[in-house]
DNA sequence: TTGAAAGCGGTACCAG
DNA sequence: CTGGTACCGCTTTCAA
């Protein structure tokens, strides 16, 4: 570039990267400014890093369903945090990739650290992101993968939690809700499964129920309520138990008397309904939390993978149940 | 790499991009793609786009707050259907960079495109993009931006939609919410203006209204809304509207008699409340039809600028107003 | 204090 | 058909 500010190229690499092994004197280091500025001199953070032979990008995949506002929070505060610790984060659009190949696409843009939200990832695309230079890959799923870091986010707690409480209120009969909409699987099934889990060798019955999010679905569902002769239900999370409540109360259920309801995600939006929604409170990790586990895993890139529990579920018992 | 496959760099490059102007021997290719699997030999990105003087990434900025299904529903789409067109999708985390800096940011990655959601992208910072190599830039914003395509998302639009609903049916005194939340100027404040432009002449006031995103703040608001002497408000979307709804019932106002209550974005969640919350619904670009004016962009990169207005905002009433 | 030169991992031309 | 080689933009010794 800069040749044209009158000096060499790697004048101005030392000047633009303030490299304190090297003094330059005042005059040029003002040049070079000067000229950068002018020319609206951009660094190639290509070239930089194939010189490096390593970059500071975090990457992990967009979500590709629409996220709550729990999630949108959590990473948001981790961005912030990672970027505090000058990492530079992006979100890599995989729509339609699939594991092996996902890590491959992730691996040709040699991130230092990836960062997995759900399963999908196996052990090989673990290795093979490990190989080709990323020093930190930490998953976010219900178990650990081989090789990697891994937040253990358990659903099944969620679902624990819920079936616990409606089962010290007295239900017998429970229902729970599973969403129709692809890419919920993630989530729905560990629920359900902790359901079963809290329900096993007791006298409850555990009924599935099928749902979509539209007002429809919800209707029809609750047309067969009387048959189905359930005493409640957890209704994934509390959009859906607020769709499922209204078409139950359309159809002259009584809540909580006939049929509990309980959700999860504590949205505000559920304490709007009357009654006001019952919900699985859920925590997830801080933001700055992982930012330090990524940091600390890039420093130290032949430590022992590290596990974490760190989904926090509670019950909020309002009204609906 | 596969040296060690006993060829050269060349021959590797050769076999593995299937380079059609040269033939390589069954032979050669088979051991080449042996080795490649063997070492897990991924190409390496910033290499290859060095080289190349280009990348096909094209990328944009992360959300920074929470978004909604709408949007959330879009980002899929044009990620779905730019990746259909051989492209990478990549949001950048740019958690507190601001304008200029933000965009110096990006043009390090040398992306072949750039989509910029909202303000804060002047002429400036488009013209930077461009000279470090960016063959499209486009704003998603209320106006455009020199040297940028733009698609109008013009916010105004459905504020006036709201008011002009409101007037109609006989409303005079209104109020606009003004989500307290920071970040939600761009959305909020054109939305303002649109009702105040619609209201403009005619015989109705305007108050706004300040509230955020909690029920205290919404009772609070509720609790001196008599002495506001308001008969309707447009309160910024639908979960403004649900929340303030609720409050306003709750304090033994009439909805709608006493006051009219319109959302915006027709959320499902609206039709549950009683009475079932009127709004405006907001039509989005399609994904694929800004993947085809990115695609077209980077093609024909001497073209004039694209302007196109893509806010669709039409009302759909209900019980609430 | 500054410059010349090597090399990161690919691609593309040209010679063998 | 295949290998040598120059080069993309930047950092980093090493010499001047």
């Amino acid at each position: 570039m800069a040749r044209l500010a009158g000096v060499s190229r790697a004048t101005v690499s030392y000047v633009l990267n303030n490299t304190s092994a090297v003094r330059i004197s005042e005059p040029t280091r003002r040049r070079v400014h000067a000229a950068a500025k002018e020319l609206g001199y951009v660094p190639h953070a290509a070239a930089r890093s194939l010189r490096a032979g390593h970059s500071r990008m975090v990457l992990m995949p967009a979500p590709s369903i629409p996220v709550g506002p729990l999630y949108s929070q959590f990473i948001s505060e981790l961005q912030w945090a990672l970027g505090r610790l000058d990492y530079t984060v992006v979100q890599y659009g995989s729509v339609g990739l699939q594991g092996e190949e996902a890590a491959r696409a992730w691996a040709e843009l040699r991130p230092v650290a990836v960062l997995v939200p759900g399963t999908g990832l196996g052990p090989q695309g673990v290795a093979l992101l490990r190989r080709s230079g990323a020093r930190a890959v930490v998953t976010l799923a219900p178990e650990a993968v081989e090789g990697a870091h891994a937040l253990l986010m358990d659903h099944e707690r969620v679902g624990r939690c819920a079936a616990d409480h409606l089962y010290a209120r007295g239900r017998r009969r429970i229902g729970v809700v599973v969403p129709e909409e692809a890419g919920l699987e993630a989530f729905s099934l560990p629920r359900l499964a902790g359901v079963r889990r809290a329900l096993l060798g007791t006298d409850a019955t555990l009924t599935e129920l099928s749902l979509a999010f539209e007002e429809q679905s919800a209707i029809r569902l609750a047309a067969r309520w009387r048959e189905l002769g359930l005493d409640s239900v957890f209704a994934y999370n509390d959009e859906y138990a607020m769709l499922l409540m209204r078409a139950l109360q359309d159809e002259g259920l009584r809540i909580p008397e006939d049929t509990a309801v309980i959700g999860a995600d504590d949205l505000l939006l559920g304490r709007l309904l009357r009654p006001r929604l019952s919900t699985v409170h859920i925590e997830l990790p801080s933001g700055r939390d992982l930012a330090e586990l990524v940091d600390r895993a890039v420093r130290e890139p032949g430590a022992a993978t590290e596990t974490h529990t760190v989904l926090g579920a509670t019950v909020v018992h309002r009204d609906s149940s």
